[in-house]
DNA sequence: TTGTACGCGTTATCAT
DNA sequence: ATGATAACGCGTACAA
């Protein structure tokens, strides 16, 4: 409630003085007034009006965080990734003394008006862009965004934080031809406008390659990837739709749905198929069997995300446009040896 | 970029014409201007700068979210209970043309400094405070704040959403009580402070008395409520540690561990030992045996929180001060008759 | 229907 | 070391 000019008048100085005081330009005023001056900010609880601030200054110490709701009122948060990414991201921006603004945007229409509504310092966007959106919307704005999840191999503003998502791909299928299974099947989100799935789905091909097994088209299960597609697609295979020993699923949720859609039409996990996950949520640990899968570092995706932001904000040098984390493998119970 | 002043001068009338226009206000208006200045707010990208707005209006549109975190760089959006609120509150803040601004705090001191700081309009606390914490919360603001699962029967100036505690106590009990189980351990996280808790326990103290069961303090089992906490009392019971056929446990992560850990040590549910959570997450039905638990509905608590405080803010009249949303058993796998 | 003057709380610049 | 003034972009109140 108190404001500058309220401390200014009781301390009888300027508004100046005060305003200089709070920010701790100290070399500009005597020891004396500062003493005073913090006891009437004390005294009167006063605190910065942040809106004045950001009107004064072009910047607000605002950073916002953008999530795609693709279908409207779906509750992206229910997603256990995207929520724990979140979770780092908001603690990271707050103990670097920024402020977390998040908005779910159906359209990126939406995102500069926002950016500009609020004089917002940085951004960052926590679900896959594709490159055509990525390019709209760092060409409508003016502050640093960074990308997470996102592939763009030609806009030179755009800075990204992602996995080694071919590796990934490619690690799980040689995990699973190196304990004797040649019918592997893909599942996943397959487009051209899904990178993240196409690189992961590359790395499946190149395992395959690699150890001279022929590649059979039939096995790209392409699929929405929710817990209930995979219950589906569980079942299908339990009904030998497929010739397969092995899935790689692009996703854990879906792999576990498509585990237990398997179980109930009589196919079980790991006697009679195969499975591994992407993503390694805590939940893989917590299900029966116990699920394996490409593990991602989503704490220093977070910290790689702010860290970029962060310097970007402060026209720091940035090392790297685009950062990559490393991905493994984490073994658990849902791949068996086959025998034959 | 463009101001209402750039907008003003290419269109050759003031500034409060523009503004007008902006805002709606077309009776003051001719038509033909109008159309004008629509048009060139088109043509500039016109957006308004909500700081200034926001100055000048003495109020913002912001909710600020704020959430607990005890233990400093925990992730608390790793718990799918708080991540689904939020999501679904983010979702309906953003539908009623409000901003998210989300904090994670350490100490209720900050509260007040932010929601000054940013002129915010309301707030949301969606974890859990003391009637101590609220108190002094409400004292040192202004605007209207929502409590999410706290309980204050003293301070008319707390408005709080929260479910029927008690009730789930009861009713949990009640079913193990019905399926021929006398020996019932209350397991969960009691303490004066955690009103929760103690509401949920006393629920299952009601239950008991109610069936003549006479209540015996060894069955109170005061933990912590993670995994780990779960899988350590799971063992505990599996070594015969507790003389019970049945736990009600106030947490859903908790029951799962707990089950687990009973499991590792050759006690298996429900054959052995009969368990009912809190909360019932998503993952409840994903794993073996599916989990028997009390439910809440997460999307009508956040409609809840977001329509008092909105209504509030507005200065309209609230239906009341505060929501208690019931809830429900949803009975799965991990509840065995006791045939004896 | 349109315009003017002023205030919101802060910071930067330039004097003193 | 301290202060006066203008500026940030917008809305309200009142005047024309």
């Amino acid at each position: 409630m108190a404001t500058l000019k309220d401390i200014a008048k009781e301390a009888g100085v300027s508004i100046m003085t005060v305003s200089n005081v709070i920010n701790g330009k100290y070399s500009k005023v005597s020891s004396k007034t500062i003493t005073l001056i913090q006891e009437l900010v004390k005294k009167y609880n006063y605190v910065p009006n942040l809106s004045a601030r950001s009107l004064s200054m072009k910047s607000s110490k605002l950073i916002a965080v953008f999530i795609n709701t693709y279908e409207v009122k779906q509750n992206l948060f229910k997603d256990p990734y995207i929520s724990e990414l979140f979770g780092e991201l908001e603690s990271l921006i707050r103990q670097y003394g920024y402020y977390a603004i998040i908005r779910s945007i159906e359209t990126i229409e939406n995102v500069s008006t926002i950016l500009q509504n609020w004089n917002v310092d940085g951004a960052i966007f926590i679900s896959q862009q594709t490159e055509e959106e990525m390019n709209q919307i760092l060409k409508n704005s003016k502050c640093p965004i960074v990308f997470i999840d996102s592939y763009n191999k030609t806009n030179p503003k755009a800075i990204m934080v992602g996995v080694d998502d071919y590796k990934g791909g490619y690690i799980a299928t040689k995990y699973l031809i190196s304990n004797g299974h040649t019918n592997i099947a893909f599942a996943g989100c397959y487009s051209e406008t899904n990178a993240i799935v196409s690189h992961r789905y590359q790395g499946y091909r190149k395992a395959l390659k690699e150890s001279g097994i022929p590649y059979n088209e039939k096995n790209l299960i392409n699929t929405f990837t929710r817990y209930e597609d995979g219950v589906n697609i569980g079942r299908d295979i339990a009904n030998r739709k497929y010739n397969i020993s092995a899935v790689f699923a692009a996703a854990d949720l879906f792999a576990l749905g498509l585990i237990e859609g398997a179980r109930i039409n009589g196919c079980v996990v790991p006697n009679d198929l195969s499975v591994i996950g992407f993503d390694n949520l805590d939940l893989c640990s917590l299900v029966t069997p116990k699920l394996t899968t490409v593990s991602q570092n989503v704490k220093k995706k977070a910290e790689s995300a702010v860290n970029l932001l962060l310097n970007a904000i402060k026209e720091l040098p940035i090392p790297s446009q685009s950062i990559t984390l490393d991905v493994q493998l984490e073994v658990r119970q849902t791949v068996q040896k086959l025998s034959n």
